[in-house]
DNA sequence: CCGAAATTTCAAACCGGTATGAATCTTTCC
DNA sequence: GGAAAGATTCATACCGGTTTGAAATTTCGG
C-alpha cells in the first residue's frame, strides 16, 4: 500500500494525505482523522527511501565500529552504542554501522558524505591531531566526537575528565603511603591514554617523586592483557604496590594474576580501576569489592546523541562541548601499603 | 555533485553514466574510463536514498537491539554484531540498528516491513513459539533466527547445540565421580536455556540420578548473577561439588564467590562455562584456566549474515539451516571430587 | 446576497537515481 | 553501395514520497 493507492481509496489528492499524516495545519481536522484511520486500516507507512530522497533528510547517524584492532571499546561498544541508539531514537534516527574491514576509516566517510548516506555521524577514540576532525569540518558535515583533541578548529565532543581521575586516583594511593604505583592503560597514541597518564606522571612529579617508565604499561584492554602486565609488574623489584587500571575488563585479569602470585588484592597490593559501568560487569561483585574511578559511558552515547539532534536542528555545535567530572569511589580493593 | 550535473559536465546523458559506473557491458570501455575518471575526480558517489528508491532494494538489514531487560547478549552482542556487520558488509549491506525503547518489539518490524526501511531482519533469542517468526513467514519478509524455536514454519536459522553441550559437559563431570552438579543458566523461556538445561537434565536421568530443582538457577548472564547464585548454592547441603555455567561473564562471578568461600576452583568446586569467545575475556586467562564448551558468537554472526545474503539471492531460505556442534575443552576448572 | 478572506484541497514539479525502448552511429557482409 | 546486425547512446518514464502555487470551497462582513 503506497501513498497513490491509499489516494483513491480515500477519494483524496496524495498532497493532503501527506499533510494530514504529517501534521501539517492546513487540513480539516475531519479529513485528518478519516484519513489517520484508512491509514492504519491498510497498515499504511511511508516509503523510507522516498521521503529521504524527497525531504533530504535520512534519519540517520552512522558510526564505524572499531575494527579487531583497536578494540578499546570492545567491551564497552554495547553500552556506548546502545546508550547512543536509545538517543538517537528519540529523535526518531536510526543508527547506521559500518564495521571497519580493511582499514580505509576515512573512505567510508567519504563516501558517506558524497553518498548522503546518513545525515552526521559519530567519531570515538581520537589520535592527536586526529584527521577525521579535518575531513568533516571542511566538509561542514554535522558529527560529535567522543574524547578530544588537540586539534585546533571548533566542533562538538563530549569526554570525561581522563586526567583529573588519574589524578585523584593517583593522589589517594599517594595518601594511603604507596610510592610505587603502576598503571596499565590502553593502547599508546589515544589521546584518553595520554591524558590518564598525564593526570598520573603529574601528580607524581607534584609529589616530589619520578616517575618509571617500566611502571607505565599499554596494552589492549583485555583480561590477557591485565594478567600479563599484572605479573611481570609484580615480579620486578622493587615491585609496585598498588596498579591503576585503565578498564574493568583488564581489571579482571589484574585478580586473577595477582591472586596466583599468592596475594590478596587490598593487601599485598592495592587496586583502582576505572568502570565505565556495564550491567554484565560490576566493581561491587569483585572480591574484595573494587575502588574505582567510575563514569558511565552509556550515558556518554545518550548525551553524545542528544548532542547530535541539537546540532542536526541547527545549533551551534561547538559550544556543546563538554568536559564530564569523574568522580573516586573509595572500597576495599585500596589500603596502606604492608611494610 | 549529483547524476545529472555530472552528465552536463561530460556531455553525456545520466543513463550512460548510471551505466558505465555500474558495470554494464553496453558501454563504451574508453566512455567508461572516462566516466570514472571524472567522478573520482569530482567526488560522485549516488546518492544512497534515491538509488534505492529506484532500485527498491534498501541495501540494509536491520536487528533489535535487546533492551535493558533481556541482557542475555549484552557482554556478547558487540562480537555478534561486529560478525554481523562484517559478513554484510562484504556484501555491501548495512546494519541498522533499533534499541526496543519500550517493548514493543513487533511494532519495530511492522514499521520496519511496511515502510521498506530495511531489505531483512535479523532475530535472536527466540521463545517457544516465538511470534515474530509468523509474521515474518507470513509477510514473505526475508530474516534469519538465531536461536532455534518448536514453530512449524518454513524459515532459516543458525543455533549451536546446547542440548549436546550439557550433555557433554554433564558427562564429563560424572565421569569424574561428581554427583551433585548444579547448572547456572540464562533466564527461563528462552529456548537456549530450555535446550541447556534439557541436555543436563537427560544426561543426569539417563545415568539414574534424579535432577535437583534447587540445583537449577535461571538469571542473567552478569557477574552480580553468578556471584549471588554460587554463594547460595555453596551454601546448601549438600551442597554442589561442580556448576555449569551458562556464560563467560557470570563465570566471573562464580570464581568470585568460590574464592570468597576461602575454596579453589578445580578442588572444592569444579567449573564448566560456557565460552562465546571474547577477544576481552578468555577462558585461558582465568585461574585456574576454565574448562569450557566453546562456540564462536563472532563465527555465527558472520554465517547469519551469509544466510541472509544467500536469502536475499533468491535462495531457498529453510534449506540454508543449521545447528552447529560445540566442542568441550576440558582445562583446569574440573577435577574429580575431593572426598 | 455579493465580494473578500479564510479554509481546504489539488495538480504538477521535484528529489536523484535506475530501467526501458527507441535512436544513432559503426561495422559487417553480400 | 546498401541493407542488416551490432555497438553505443539517449530521451523519457518510473520509484514514492514532499512541496509549491493555484484552484475550489466555505465562511464572513457589510
Amino acid at each position: 500500500m503506497n501513498l497513490k493507492e491509499l489516494a483513491r481509496e480515500l477519494g483524496l489528492s496524495k498532497t493532503t494525505i501527506s499533510r494530514a499524516l504529517n501534521g501539517f495545519p492546513e487540513v480539516n481536522e475531519e479529513t485528518r482523522v478519516r484519513v489517520e484511520q484508512a491509514a492504519r486500516k491498510f497498515g499504511y507507512a511511508p516509503n523510507t527511501s522516498a521521503r529521504r530522497l524527497a525531504t533530504g533528510r535520512v534519519g540517520a547517524a552512522g558510526i564505524v565500529l572499531p575494527g579487531h584492532l583497536s578494540d578499546r571499546y570492545s567491551a564497552q561498544t554495547v553500552e556506548y552504542v546502545s546508550g547512543l541508539a536509545e538517543g538517537l531514537a528519540a529523535a526518531k534516527i536510526d543508527l547506521l554501522m559500518s564495521p571497519l574491514l580493511n582499514g580505509d576509516e576515512m573512505a567510508i566517510y567519504r563516501r558517506w558524505i558524497s553518498s548522503k548516506s546518513v545525515d552526521a555521524v559519530i567519531l570515538t577514540d581520537p589520535v592527536h591531531s586526529d584527521p577525521r576532525i579535518r575531513l568533516f569540518v571542511e566538509k561542514k558535515f554535522p558529527f560529535v566526537l567522543h574524547g578530544s583533541t588537540d586539534v585546533d578548529l571548533p566542533y562538538a565532543w563530549l569526554d570525561i575528565d581522563n586526567e583529573d581521575a588519574y589524578r585523584q586516583a593517583t593522589s589517594y594511593l599517594l595518601d594511603l603511603g604507596h610510592k610505587e604505583i603502576a598503571i596499565i592503560e590502553g593502547l599508546a597514541g589515544f589521546t584518553f591514554t595520554e591524558d590518564r597518564q598525564r593526570g598520573y606522571v603529574e601528580t607524581l612529579t607534584g609529589r616530589g617523586l619520578e616517575p618509571r617508565s617500566d611502571f607505565i604499561v599499554h596494552d589492549r584492554f583485555t583480561t590477557e592483557a591485565g594478567f600479563r602486565a599484572t605479573s611481570r609488574l609484580l615480579s620486578m623489584s622493587p615491585r609496585p604496590t598498588a596498579l591503576i587500571v585503565g578498564s574493568m575488563m583488564s581489571t579482571v585479569g589484574v585478580y586473577q594474576a595477582i591472586r596466583s602470585n599468592g596475594w590478596e588484592v587490598g593487601r599485598e597490593v592495592s587496586v583502582i580501576a576505572h568502570d565505565d559501568v556495564f550491567p554484565y560487569l560490576s566493581a561491587t561483585d569483585m572480591v574484595p569489592v573494587l575502588t574505582t574511578t567510575r563514569s558511565s559511558v552509556r550515558l556518554a552515547g545518550l548525551k553524545i546523541a542528544e548532542m547530535l539532534v541539537s546540532i542536526l536542528d541547527g545549533k551551534d555545535a561547538p559550544s556543546l562541548s563538554v568536559k564530564w567530572p569523574v568522580e573516586l569511589i573509595v572500597r576495599q580493593s585500596t589500603a596502606p601499603p604492608r611494610t
